[in-house]
DNA sequence: CTAAGAGCTGCCATCGATGTGAGGTCCCGG
DNA sequence: CCGGGACCTCACATCGATGGCAGCTCTTAG
């Protein structure tokens, strides 16, 4: 199929489709007239790095992962999973002590004694 | 006090403090030099602001945040730290479900009946 | 034959705080 | 008077996935 049809097929902007061409994700045939052909298989390949996008992967992670995928090889697979895991579990940390600092500068600024003009 | 000793007693990198400035976080007077001059309150308000940014506040956010603080308005710079509060409670669900995903996609690819080479 | 539509490449923009560097001014100590 | 250090402004780079435009080719229906 070409890329309009992958793009209707997938959901992904046939501009993040040859996006991921470029990040080597995604690889395509080209016909005579230079157009991109897709087997059938990118169909199940851009959902599966639309998966990686939804779980926060980064293109190069993905692009890491999919040889892995494809070599069915669990234990690095899983490893290198298990490390982004481990980079999604600190931003989240992150995120969460950042949280605990906003609730202390809401208590700082709800101080009883302070007033208001408007 | 001139930039390098602001920079110095609060840890910001001069860049920053004229990045502030320039963002309107914070005011100098300019010497006949044109060189920037600081008040002892300035150091406050350093700290203030990268107080701020600690809790994931844009310096838009901080922006608007200042002028409430200083006129010592509860209710209005509550309602504003609250809203920020939600946003930061959406990102961290966000993340919280790139997780979740992340998890499923290791538990799809620790299928038992996978094997590897490596 | 022609117009439209789909595809192509290549490039710029986004968002935000900060780093970095060039090129200039100014002040002070020696 | 000179050198160096502190300061100034201006401007570009970063990171990443995506949007969007310009200008082009190619195909296909009418």
């Amino acid at each position: 199929m070409r890329i309009g049809e992958l793009s209707a097929r997938t959901g992904a902007s046939v501009r993040s489709l040859r996006y991921y061409e470029e990040q080597g994700l995604l690889t395509a045939e080209r016909d005579s007239a230079g157009r991109r052909r897709y087997a059938e298989a990118a169909v199940a390949r851009v959902a599966l790095i639309r998966r990686g996008f939804a779980a926060s992967l980064s293109s190069r992670v993905i692009a890491d992962l999919l040889p892995l995928l494809d070599a069915e090889c669990v234990p690095r697979t899983r490893a290198l999973l298990v490390a982004e895991q481990d980079r999604l579990e600190a931003q989240i940390a992150a995120m969460t002590q950042a949280r605990v600092r906003l609730s202390e500068v809401i208590a700082i600024v709800t101080d009883p004694t302070w007033e208001c003009d408007a």
